[in-house]
Order: C-alpha cells, then sequence, then structure tokens
DNA sequence: AATGCACCCTGTAGCCACTACAGGTTCAAG
DNA sequence: CTTGAACCTGTAGTGGCTACAGGGTGCATT
C-alpha cells in the first residue's frame, strides 16, 4: 500500500502543497481518500497525475490546456490528433512569446548600448523610453 | 490649452481608458485636474508619462521597475547608472525568459514530432508527458 | 431651453496561477 | 501521554489589468 500524505506527494511529484489544494479545489486533480481525521492520503495514480500537470506546466501549458490534456486523457480513446492539436497551438504562442521577447531584448539593448556609462548630460535610456513607439 | 479626455488620452498615448485609471490609483501616474463636473482632463504632461509608461511596459518592465524608473526622472539629477542598472537588469531577465522558453520550445517540438499524425496505440506526446523530468 | 447620447464617473468583482497567512486539528515518534 | 511537525479550512493577497453595474457629465442638435 502506497499512502502519502500531502507533503510527500508534494515531494515526490514536485507540485507545491498549497498547489495541490488548489488543483484539487479547481478540480484538476480529483480529491484523493482521506483518513479518519481527514487529511488527505495520495497513491500512485495521484502522484502520476500530479507530476504530469507539473510537467505541462513547466512546458509552458495553461491550466486550461492542461485540464484539455487531463479530459482527452480520462475519455480513453483519446485521439492523438486532438492531442497533437494541443500541443502545436502552445508551440505557436511560445514561439511568438520568444520572437516577442526577442524584440524587447534587441531594443533593451540598442538601448543600453547607447549609454556606455559617461556621464551624458540626458540619460539616452530615458530619451528612449520617452520617445515615439519605434 | 490642450485639455484632453481620459478617452482623447487613451487614443494618444495607447494606454487603455481603464488602465489609466487603474495607473493612477496605485500611483504610477499622478491625478490630473478634473473639470467641475468631475472629468478628467489631461496635458502634454501627463500624454508623455502615460507613452512613458507604455513604452516601459511594451519593453517588458513591471509596474514596480516603471515605478523605479519614474521616481529616478521625477528626482531630477537621476544618475544614468540607475537607469543604466534597471535596464540592463531587466534585459537579462528577458534573455533568461528567452532561454526558459526555448528549452520548453524544443522539449515541445519533440514531443509533437514524435508523434507524426498516425494513429499509434499510445500517444507519444501524452507518454511523453507522464515521464519523468527531462 | 430641452434633449439625446457618447462619453465619463466610482466601486466592485473577475481573470490566472498561485502564495501566504491565521487559527485550529491530527498523527506519529519518543 | 506529551510533544511538535505536519496537516486542515478559509480567506486574502499578488500583478496587471479588464469588465461590469449603475449612475453623472458635456457637447451638439433641435
Amino acid at each position: 500500500m502506497t499512502a502519502f500524505t500531502i507533503g510527500r506527494a508534494a515531494q515526490h511529484s514536485g507540485v507545491n502543497v498549497e498547489t495541490i489544494r488548489y488543483y484539487e479545489r479547481i478540480g484538476i486533480v480529483p480529491a484523493p481518500p482521506r483518513t479518519v481525521g481527514g487529511q488527505r492520503r495520495y497513491g500512485q495514480e495521484h502522484l502520476r497525475r500530479l507530476a504530469f500537470v507539473r510537467r505541462c506546466r513547466e512546458l509552458g501549458f495553461s491550466l486550461g490546456e492542461v485540464r484539455a490534456l487531463l479530459q482527452l486523457v480520462d475519455g480513453r480513446a483519446y485521439s492523438c490528433d486532438e492531442v497533437r492539436d494541443v500541443a502545436l497551438r502552445h508551440l505557436d504562442a511560445v514561439r511568438r512569446r520568444i520572437i516577442d521577447l526577442q524584440a524587447m531584448e534587441k531594443a533593451l539593448d540598442e538601448m543600453v548600448s547607447r549609454c556606455d556609462g559617461g556621464s551624458v548630460p540626458e540619460c539616452p535610456i530615458i530619451d528612449a523610453l520617452f520617445a515615439a513607439n519605434g
């Protein structure tokens, strides 16, 4: 018998104790059985699911997406295409985000390099931030 | 005399009407004068500041960082070094974020490409998500 | 002067994904 | 049987907005 307390489940799955309770509350993970005193006891299947959620979150899936993936998994007979679709959409979003951040990086880098430490009369970074778009 | 309503100020600065009121509430921008009836009227300096905040936000600065930058600007005699420091720290954070996202992208890409549409018995994406870290 | 209506006002609640308490209870070791 | 770490619930806070509800204002037109 494997019965983990929430603390052990947290250690094992990498999901914070508070977060596990939060996931239960919002229905991302099922409520586990309780001891007579009311404490949660987790089995292997719960840990597996928690680790799944954690992995998804590490990959940047929103909880909505995670929910969608779990529904596909739970209704056995999920189609690979549906899963692939969720993943591809997310991959696209990640790529767009990277492009956005790279644009920020470029703009910041240019701003910072324009100001190379000399005590110029006006700060070129502040000037750039006050300047119009672009 | 330039006196913009909040709507005009929003158009002009690119900051949403609700967001302008929010910025005023949290002290990012000063409260403008009002008409007798209580409506806000913005001058050039307000617009300039709103545009500054907007530009900072576009570059990914947090409102905390924006606040810090504005304090440097407001206390005239800000040092360029201090500004540069805020910008450099943020640039670092942006770069770290890009690296994180690129790792996600790689992992997602590998997952998705392992599943090339064929109806395999088990979905490799789901398998990968259920698998341990890495 | 009256009316219409687009815009403005405040205040509150909601979003996401947690995190951090307060104030109390349970479990297991010694 | 006592200790104390870990657990429980419920609520409130985070950041950065956004979206109402329910009302008031300001300007153009009639």
